[in-house]
DNA sequence: TTGAAAGCGCTACCAT
DNA sequence: ATGGTAGCGCTTTCAA
């Protein structure tokens, strides 16, 4: 049976079908390989000046656009870095983080995609990742395993960077230990003669990597110290706040470390609700620095937080994947500041 | 010169290469298309029981993951949806329906992908999205002309879906007209009997797509009336909003719509360290309907915003790829009401 | 029930 | 300077 090539005018034009290289060299009238190498600007080989307008006039005119997968699949790798799609809706702070990541990425000549895949986990997701045959995988958390890391080299990822409180075998790591926020926080009110120090937890599923390492970053500073910590989980509804506000005489807490500045914000209101004086009754102190904590009476303290830049990650892949052999990177990142203003 | 099988023991372990069906058909000792018709399920072909554990073993052995590239070059198509990846951080309404929306993907069976390619603009960013021959596009923002359509489809997409205040010749299009955000802020202000209004528009760059629709729908709004907008560009600072706050009493407004919550915010705090009353002296909306606002005194008067939910705009894709030559859908979907609270 | 082989679009080697 | 062609990994007819 004789193959029906793609310009034959037997193809109802609504739906023509995509034009391929070979089109653009029959077009041109030259060879698909020709095509290549001017579409390419391959450097090895020259290409006479007329014969190379042809071809961009060819391509130009089919609509040309190579395929992506072809190319890759014959050069047996690709320069997509690949990282998971935040699950959950991601701060000023995070936000900024990763434009710059994906700006130094692209930069570096990488393809830089979020794979959309709320509903695996774990090595699954890693096996998902793994099908699109990325030359980098940047995971924020904790969800992979050993495994998992294993997977996406097998199948040739040449860079796995975590980003979380703990690295994994076998791949770098930014170690962003959480439990360091919760430290500050908890010194600087200590050294403030705060003694009873509620903590409080997030009820939203999702928080927890960031939550519990808080949480145990206060414990950790409190250790051996007369001070006293309590744990308040609060969901992040006005009723939520004003039902923990109306029980909190009885706490007997003179300060609260609220997990971040959106949760303190919103239990600072339902304390001056309730009566309670801040900061002479309970000092307050949330986290990340935003805008908005400085816009309330008294100004919300806080805990800056500084990430990496975009560029040192997108500097420390570009390493990683032209030297895949050396050994995994750990860098510790996350640094934390307390900004003392006028609620602790 | 002869071939070096991939199982050759010269390979150093380091850097073992990616093991392919080939590889799972030799040592479960089938052919490449037997693991094939495993592995997929393939119902046309039945396989022994033996045979399919022999090729799971040895997948499972081997960590085989199939190579998606290739798949989708032989079939001819992929399952992709490619969306470009939010160049602003994203606030909680718009997280949400990303979510919905990627978890209703993945539910019909398609991968989801950000691509993030910051640097690129109009046709380019067409173009590099095209490479990738996703099945779908949904493109956010009005950056997208016809031309990069018309490139998209060529490319193989069956289905390109812009979000934004417009549609664009051949795609289908999810109407999203921030103008209605202006106009319900600006009614709500004019019936409660302010004529003198500001409108905030930011500094930022990245925000015209919104503030711009905003400002005008407040002006439409406002025509035919005795009412006068006032255009207020401020930048997301203390200083700005203190300067602009300064100047207050000298612009005669009695009420300002302050684009979206978190601008309203900052005026609203530095019009009150500026000794204007609220809402007495000036009346201040914002929109989006942050929990945040809830908590000023006053509270913020507001305009919720709804997205459509993430469901429909999939229910929209996957529509679309299935009937590809359907005419382009184009559906109304912000819905705003105002949220009369104490500010105004 | 299984295997052989073609071919998706592309690039790079080797000829000419 | 340009063309022929092999082969990347996969699926799917067709044959056995």
């Amino acid at each position: 049976m004789v193959q029906i090539p793609n310009t034959s005018a037997s193809a109802p034009p609504a739906q023509r079908s995509v034009p391929t290289s070979a089109d653009v060299a029959r077009l041109a009238g030259v060879s698909r390989a020709t095509v290549s190498y001017v579409l390419n600007n391959t450097s090895a080989v020259r290409i006479s000046e007329p014969t190379r307008r042809r071809v961009h006039e060819a391509a130009e005119e089919l609509g040309y656009v190579p395929h992506a997968a072809a190319r890759s699949l014959r050069a047996g790798h690709s320069r997509m870095v690949l990282m998971p799609a935040p699950a959950i809706p991601v701060g000023p702070l995070h936000g900024q983080f990763l434009n710059e990541l994906q700006w130094a990425l692209s930069r570096l000549d990488y393809t830089v995609v979020q794979h959309g895949a709320l509903g695996l986990h774990g090595d699954d997701a890693a096996r998902a990742w793994a099908e699109l045959r990325p030359v980098a995988v940047l995971v924020p958390g904790q969800g992979l395993g050993p495994q998992g890391v294993a997977v996406l080299k097998r199948s040739g990822a040449r860079a796995v960077v975590t980003l979380g409180p703990t690295g994994v075998e076998g791949a770098h790591a930014l170690l962003m230990d959480h439990a360091t926020v919760g430290r500050e926080a908890a010194r600087h009110l200590h050294a403030r003669g705060r003694r009873r120090i509620g903590v409080v937890v997030p009820e939203e599923s999702g928080l927890e990597a960031y939550s519990t390492p808080r949480l145990d970053g206060v414990r950790q500073a409190l250790r051996g110290t007369d001070a006293v910590v309590t744990e308040l989980p609060l969901g992040y509804t006005e009723e939520a706040a004003a039902r923990l506000a109306a029980r909190w005489r009885g706490l007997g807490l003179d300060a609260v470390f609220a997990y971040n500045d959106e949760y303190a914000m919103l239990l600072m209101r339902a304390l001056q609700d309730e009566g309670v004086r801040i900061p002479e009754d309970t000092a307050v102190i949330g986290a990340d620095d935003l805008m908005l904590g400085r816009l309330l009476r008294p100004r919300l303290s806080t805990v800056h937080i500084e990430l990496p830049s975009g560029r040192e990650l997108a500097e420390l892949v570009d390493r990683a994947v032209r030297d895949p052999g050396a050994a995994p990177e750990r860098h510790e990142v996350l640094g934390a500041t307390v900004v003392h203003r006028d609620s602790s």
